[in-house]
Formats: C-alpha cells, structure tokens, sequence
DNA sequence: ACAAAAGTGTTGGAGATACACCCATGA
DNA sequence: TCATGGGTGTATCTCCAACACTTTTGT
C-alpha cells in the first residue's frame, strides 16, 4: 500500500568560486543560538526547505539569494540526498531547533552545484542568517549534517563535467587569458598541463575567440585576452 | 521565512533489459479505474511514494520489488525532477485519484536507472498492481506523468556512464561473447563499432576475462566465452 | 557443400606528449 | 637590467580508423 507521509524537501547550494588565489566554496556560519552554547558554531552550505509551489532550480537561485545575495548564478542539479538520518546527528540538533518549526522531519536534499567567478568583483556575499564566507577548498573542516559528503559529490561532478561541458566560462572573467584557463584546468581536475599542448588545445575549440585587447599593468609581458562564445558551444 | 509545507517524495524506476533482440525498458499498465472509462489506460514508469523511514535507493528496490518482483538488479540514481506541475496533467488526474489518498499533492520524484540481462532467464516480471511487459525502446508511446522525460533522461545517463562506469555486465549474462558485448554498445551508443577494433579494445580492459569455454549449439563456428570480473574494476 | 557468425593483422593518419628558448612589460 | 609570466614549433610516439579473408560448426 501506499503511504501519505509527508517529509521534508530541501535544496543545498554547493557554489565554487575561483580566482587566483585557487578554487573556494561559499559557506555560511551558523548563528550561535540561545540555547546552544556548548558546542561552537558550525560552517555549513547554503540551503533550506523549499516552497510548495517552485521548481526545484527556482529554489535554489531563491535560497541562494537569501542567504548569500548571489544571484543570476550558473547552477546545476548532480545528486539528491536521501539518508533517513542525514539531519539527526546530534551536532546538529540544536541548530535545527533554533531554526524549523518542525527540527525532527526527516529532510531530503537536492543537491546543486554553482559556478562563480571571483576575479573581477569579488562578490562579498552579504547574509542576515550569518556571516558568509568563500573557503579554500584545501581548508573546509567538518561541516553541518552530511554537507561534507555533499560538497564531495559535487567537486566529483564538477570535475567530470568540466571539459564535456564546456562550463569553465563561469568560473573565469568575461575576458581572460589562456594562463588563466589553464590554471582553472588545473586546479579543478588536479593535474598539471603542458603550456604548449594545452595552448594548441584551446584554439582547436571554436568557441573560445580571441579578443584584440591586452592585459594591462601587469610587471610582465601582457597576455592576449580571450573570451567564450555560448553560441559555439556544440562541437 | 522557512515554511514546512509537506510534500510528497516518490522514486521512479527506469528498468533497462537488454539481449540480443535489443534494449527494453520495464514498464507498467495503469489498471482501468471505476471512475475513469474516458481515457484508455497509460503505461508507466514503476514507481512510488517512499516511506517515511527508508533511504532512497532502499525505496527504488521496496517500489520495483512490489511492482514487477524484481530483486536484486542494479539501481542507480541520476536525476530528481521537481516540476510543481509534473503530477497535474489532466490525462493524470483520474488515476491519482484511484491511488492516492492525497492525489492533489504535489510529488518530486528520484529517478533511479536499473540494468537487468535479459539473456538466459528472460525474468517475466509479475505484478499485482496491473501488467508488467519489457517495451522496446523504439516503440515506448506517450507515458504518464513527465515518465517520457524520466526515460529520456536515463537514457542519457546510461550512455554517458556505460563506458566510463564499466557497468555493461550488468545488462549481459555471466558468460557471454564478444559479439553480444560489441551488439549492447551498438545499441545503448547509437553507434556501429569496427568488429576487429573493439575486440582490440576489449582486450585491452583488464575486467574482461577470457574463460576456457565455448558457445554450444550454434549453427556457426562456436564464439569463446568471457566474463567479468568485477574486482579489476579500477583501471 | 553451404550458410552463418567467429576470429584474426597491417597500414596510414591523427592526435598526444615531451621539450627550451626568446619576448614584452614594470620596477 | 632584472624579474616575471607570455608566447611559440618540432620530433616522436601512441592511439584510432579502415579494411578482407579464413575458420568452425550445424544442417
């Protein structure tokens, strides 16, 4: 027979930003709650229930938005999360209490992963449910509930997806150089390149078009400019 | 503001079975219902609610077991569709209405791709819950719900996955020819492969091993048989 | 003997890898 | 002039694609 058990539907937003200084996951800072004060706050991702009537991205850009005032960005569903005890650990218990009307429901997450470029603007994400930060990769400790795991399948999918999808323009500025490609191909699949082989690689892909325009004030020779083009993108 | 509206959380099973005649997927009839006579019965995913305190990929083989009594088969998660409007499809409404308590409710759904060989016992799935037929992918019609969607986007993740994920063996039986391997990547891939090639490529994959046995009772010269082994998996 | 699928090697071209030096700029 | 990263070509090797005939079995 079938059941009419409701349970609770949530989204996480696991959003990777890259310059640089190397590749960054957007956290939030639990707020200390009146009654926890023994266990210090936790880092978590980005995420919360989602509305009766939205789709499933539309609930994420939604979420995002509140809790980071990121918008308009790139976001892709690669895994939901359905362990029947992933929000009953004790560590997260009063955190949970402070925060839902109903702390004990069970809660299944769909898990999104986003793409930001943290090289022109450097978006300071603001939040009035915590402070909002951007982690080294190499440098996230625990976090809240299963969100290890999570942010784990999601680098996972990020990685797979890189190349087939033609997706790093989302991580890179408008206009960038080809050190700059290389350098995001390196640190997101964890390997190395050769400069040269990787250089003839690029100007096979039609839709990465150079520009006529240089780097500027920079204490070495200015590199050429490139820039994506979204039309070409079905070679 | 967090809200705690309930809803519902089914999974879908997309049951690929494969022999030598081609690629099938297990569907469902909808049984006639009392107050339904306008619409002639749909086929369906199979597929239902999960319960309160199972995992997810403990309910995709709880829904597929009560289905179609399938046991054991490979199951493996590939996409949630979350559409508010993906249950509301009048064509839909009268056959919710037999089977839900709540058929309003909207429902998200876990897709969950299956890998059955239909080789050497041809499982006759058995159902109460209506008829159960293995379809040839080609003449799938117009399914229920957004279940043409679902079939689609599990089609995709098979392809995408039956190289990188060594998981061919699962449509295949435990002994099997070169040919029956080189037939299912002509069919899962689209695509014809060079007879003398892919089994130089074969050969090279270490989880492919040659057994000393041949085909019995063919009208040809018999085929050696092979088998994988699933610890090599690694390469 | 015939039909039907199994099995087997070589060659040419494309693509990947490895590798080292000169260039343009700002300090 | 020096430090810094930008930019370039060639030789080799590996991998992939194309291609046709002989073998074994059952009827």
């Amino acid at each position: 027979m079938v059941t009419n058990d409701p349970l609770h539907l949530s989204v996480d937003c696991v959003v990777f930003g890259y310059n640089d200084t190397g590749l960054k996951v957007l956290l939030i800072n639990q707020k200390e709650t009146k009654e926890d004060h023994s266990s210090q706050p936790m880092s978590q991702l980005p995420g919360d229930l989602i509305l009766l009537d939205e789709g499933l991205e539309e609930a994420a850009e939604r979420v995002l938005f509140e809790l980071t005032q990121l918008r308009g960005v790139y976001l892709k569903q690669f895994q939901t999360f359905g362990d029947p005890d992933r929000v009953k650990d004790l560590k997260d218990r009063s955190w949970l209490r402070s925060v839902r009307t109903q702390p004990e429901q069970r809660v299944v997450t769909v898990g999104y992963f986003g793409l930001v470029s943290l090289h022109e603007f450097n978006p300071k994400p603001a939040s009035f449910a915590g402070s909002v930060q951007w982690v080294d990769l190499q440098k996230v400790g625990p976090l809240a509930f299963d969100h290890n795991e999570i942010l784990s399948g999601a680098m996972d999918a990020l990685q797979s997806q890189l190349e087939s999808q033609h997706i790093s323009f989302e991580l890179l500025p408008k206009k960038f150089t080809l050190s700059q490609l290389q350098g995001l191909y390196e640190v997101v699949l964890e390997k190395k390149f050769d400069k040269r082989n990787f250089r003839k690689n690029v100007k096979k892909m039609n839709h990465v078009i150079p520009l006529d325009e240089k780097q500027q004030g920079v204490m070495h020779k200015p590199a050429q400019l490139f820039s994506f083009n979204r039309d070409e993108i079905e070679s």
